[in-house]
DNA sequence: CATTGTCTATACAGACCTGTATAGTCTTTT
DNA sequence: AAAAGACTATACAGGTCTGTATAGACAATG
């Protein structure tokens, strides 16, 4: 039985590429990409190292696909999906953000932004990770664009960006110790959104 | 001549702590403590590995160094003193942070936070050195209460922990590519002030 | 002059890192 | 049964990391 050599292995039922990938997730999400290795994903995932880099020819390609796996568990399949499960009005989805990350920042194994952390541990502004991290920043984004534009408020690019900073500030803050970070950044949110009158219920323009 | 072996060497007139103390400041300010060897801080400042061993018994205590120098550097002679130049009124001196910031973020060598580095780069909350950037973060976040307090807000320490929010947010952003992260996190901060209620002469209007 | 303290230069131990070589197992397909 | 493909286990090459050992240079002080 060629168990994990640390940390709770992940489920053998998986195939072995499911594997890698959910012991990578797990890892880099937590201690960063620079802060695991390749043998410590092999150990957790239970898959040997040669199979590994036979999936992912480098580390490098490893991380790529941490990123995206990320954006598919973090972004879309989380914290879009429980925004728009909590709330209809693109208003009161914005303002859901701040609801869905609290219950985060209150989770034991909180582990703070993979895209930012990414982001910080390359200094070299055209690394493929940094880069890729900045891409998916960029999805987040994105998303926000969209609900500030549903939501009438005239400069959505640039609404969705202060929204963002809300959104970064938070988990920094979060990550430092600061539990009630997310309320405090929901309040800053609905100065933003009052300030930038959009048309949820009242019609009337600011 | 014993040079540096890349990059610029730090001055031979200063005494040999203090060019350990520089070549370490601007390799971990820009790179990371991680992602920056004791043999790289060597060649750097062109002092002999062992004589940095003796100023520093471990990397460790070199990093918590490092972060103090930077509270030292960044914090108190840069942050707070620009600030306190460039306004004299409370409400006007924490909106100025955004206006240093700009500055900062439009420098080509802008190299983000390096409390929040250090924090991101430790997933143990009781490393020393991420407990130590949280220190350092806590100092900024006494300077801004502080400064809420004189401006008249009631709830100064949540006021200063919003508008820590979006000091760390708008250091990502820009990181992330958003040079204009200082302007917009300066207008959240003029509605939080307004909101706020202080005793300046002239509300902040949105 | 001799001693002491600081600094240098080099080499190295031991750990960990990425990536590969090799040989063997196990399963599926033909 | 044979062959092919996926996976395993181990070992290792070559690099980097932290920290130390050793031997010597240089200056100040006694």
């Amino acid at each position: 039985m060629p168990d994990a050599k640390q940390g709770k292995p992940v489920s053998r039922l998986a195939s072995t590429r499911e594997r890698i990938d959910r012991a990578a997730y797990e890892l880099f999400s937590r201690h960063g990409i620079r802060g695991v290795g390749v043998d410590t994903v092999s150990a957790h995932s239970g898959v040997a190292k040669m199979t590994l880099y036979k999936h992912y020819p480098s580390k490098e390609d490893l991380a790529l696909a941490f990123l995206r796996r990320r954006e598919d568990l973090w972004t879309r399949s989380w914290l879009q999906q429980e925004v728009e499960r909590r709330a209809l009005a693109p208003a009161e989805r914005l303002l859901a953000v701040f609801d869905v990350f609290d219950k985060w920042f209150r989770r034991p194994d909180f582990e703070a932004c993979s895209f930012a952390k990414a982001l910080l541990e390359n200094s070299d502004p055209r690394h493929p990770v940094r880069m890729a991290a900045q891409g998916h920043i960029g999805t987040i984004l994105a998303f926000l664009r969209q609900l500030a534009k549903a939501a009438g408020v005239k400069d959505a690019d640039g609404f969705a960006r202060q929204w963002q900073i809300l959104m970064m500030g938070s988990v920094i803050a979060a990550y430092a110790g600061d539990r009630d970070a997310a309320r405090r950044a929901k309040e800053l949110g609905a100065l933003l959104l009052a300030a930038a009158g959009t048309r949820s219920r009242d019609q009337a323009q600011a």
